[in-house]
DNA sequence: CTGAAAGCGCTAACAT
DNA sequence: ATGTTAGCGCTTTCAG
């Protein structure tokens, strides 16, 4: 039954030797017509498939990318993976995907890689310590990290411009009229928080303002509306904020509405940051920075295949603009709000 | 560099035969104590680990399960995927995912899985035609369709109990007092929806009423967007209306809102299925069947590995009981709306 | 271009 | 309990 066909059978039925077949089924191999085609005829009638994991063993080579993954709560994450996983299908690779929370997770999950011989890794809003990516170099698998850049180690990594996006949301709000700008922040060891509160803050003073309040919310929806809590609860609130990234933001505008009575845009104006599905859902209508999912996977997947084919081991960082999706959370500039500036 | 250790070098060092560090790398062998310790000492300090691949070639188990999902903008499928992969992980197993959209893609999934050698094969919320579970079981290979059934063929699933979970919700409306109730429906080749809706219907019979109005959204936003504006496009609108699940209930709930102005559930209560994380959410505040994501992907998880290790190959089917969640969105029954009825 | 032969790193009889 | 030996299914020299 579930017995599989070896290259062996397939052989003696073309009447070849057994390396004929190999030859015919790898790419770079040469084999001649009428070979190939008594092969070919003697594989399908068998219904052989070459055994990939021998194959790995010998090439090295396991055509297995691992997709380390933390919060599937955003989701912002669920998209990514879908993206990265097709594009990876598509290049003849296949994904194996990990649920990491911390570093310390990441460190096992590295080892399981390590085992299944994986040909690369990509990391989804995973910080990696720098001895693990340093493991990861010495053991002479790439790594491209997604939406997280890391200092000191250089390792290969996409994202969007955070700095950028968040000083564009500083400009647009500031053109809107808003006076007291707060900032509702992500979990503080990663980069792209880091990235979108400078360039917010560096916005803000370019203008001549500084941050009117500033909250953490550690990336989830109960931190975020706890922080929202905070920051309104004071005696003169905000009359903006930016928050980190669009799940959060949708917990800030449910509390803002539904537990202080306060109305979006007219008594607070809010901006995001993703442009998850959601954002565009008329509850939320969201104004937010977009990232191009789909560029930054195909991005993400262009960068590793390359490391892994030409092992030159030159890492890069791309940082993908995306443009601020405006719709109705926030205040609209007088003049018409303009992308362009 | 990249060199891994292999067995040889870790048994040179310890002084025993290559084997010996074979059989105390391998669960099921006899190693006496002294062997062990001289082994694990020498592969700590090589730094050796087995190579899987090499062990799964010759054990015919890889330890590696294939994950099959389709759709990921409905919430419910992150969560199910990150409930099944961190199972797997604790129980040993990678999850090697594949993205299918139809039937088709599964096709060429499935020989993909099979030249991985997978241990066994979960699919979420995709179908599979008949001829594919022949073809997995001819190859030995086990699958546990994830809240999908199949008609015909025997193969294991787990999902919720759908039908009574279409009859509560009907009950429940019932009992609040409503008099015209619609139902927006799935994809009609998912078994879910089918039940689903076959449950409410018998809800509502059994309560001498009929369904008073039916469109399809097809499982998705958009679909669902459409669904409601032909629904209470017309003259005499349901005041009630059972959603195949939360997703689209979201966007009927955004459609009736800002759309057609009505109030929920003031003018038209509405009730969705699964509660996702965002049924909580104060914009929706979604009265839902909750499906048990954690406990199902246990099962789903539980169901397969029985299946790997004891090729009994009987398929069985759990359909789990999820509690209605009564939020805000639907308009309660006089009597305190009483779950156990 | 092709067949014979040598492994890849490991497990599983088979002896001892 | 442990070493020896024979493969798992394939790719890759190496001759020819």
């Amino acid at each position: 039954m579930g017995d599989r066909i070896t290259a062996a059978e397939v052989a003696a039925r073309a009447g070849v030797s057994q390396s004929a077949v190999s030859r015919v089924f790898t790419p770079g191999a040469s084999a001649s017509e009428s070979t190939a085609r008594k092969v070919h005829k003697a594989a399908k009638e068998l219904g052989y498939r070459p055994n990939t994991l021998a194959r790995a063993m010998i090439t090295g080579k396991s055509r297995i990318i691992g997709l380390v993954v933390a919060h599937m709560d955003n989701q912002f994450y669920p998209e990514v993976i879908e993206n990265l996983s097709r594009r990876l299908q598509e290049e003849g690779y296949h994904t194996m995907v990990f649920m990491a929370e911390n570093t310390d997770d990441a460190e096992k999950v590295i080892s399981d890689f390590m085992d299944y011989q994986v040909d690369g890794i990509i990391t989804a809003s995973v910080g990696m310590s720098n001895d693990l990516t340093a493991r990861c170099r010495d053991a002479g698998i790439p790594v491209v990290m997604f939406n997280r850049t890391q200092d000191g180690e250089q390792v290969s990594a996409v994202s969007s411009d955070n700095l950028s996006g968040g000083r564009r949301v500083a400009e647009f709000l500031i053109r809107g009229g808003h006076r007291r700008i707060g900032y509702i922040a992500g979990w503080e060891g990663a980069s792209t928080q880091r990235d979108r509160e400078m360039g917010f803050r560096l916005g803000l003073n370019m203008a001549g303002q500084e941050l009117f309040a500033h909250e953490t919310g550690d990336f989830s929806y109960d931190g975020a509306t706890q922080a929202a809590l905070r920051m309104f609860g004071a005696k003169t609130r905000p009359d903006a904020v930016f928050v980190a990234n669009d799940h959060m933001a949708f917990a800030v505008m449910d509390t803002l509405r539904y537990t202080l009575g306060l109305r979006i845009p007219e008594d607070v104006s809010v901006v995001g940051y993703d442009d998850v599905k959601a954002a565009a859902w008329p509850s939320y209508n969201l104004t937010t920075v977009r990232q191009p999912a789909n560029q930054m996977a195909a991005q993400a997947v262009l960068m590793l295949l390359d490391l892994i084919n030409s092992d030159a081991q030159v890492s890069q960082r791309i940082a993908l603009q995306g443009p601020l999706i405006v719709r109705g959370s926030a205040r609209l500039p007088k003049e018409q709000a303009d992308e362009g500036l």
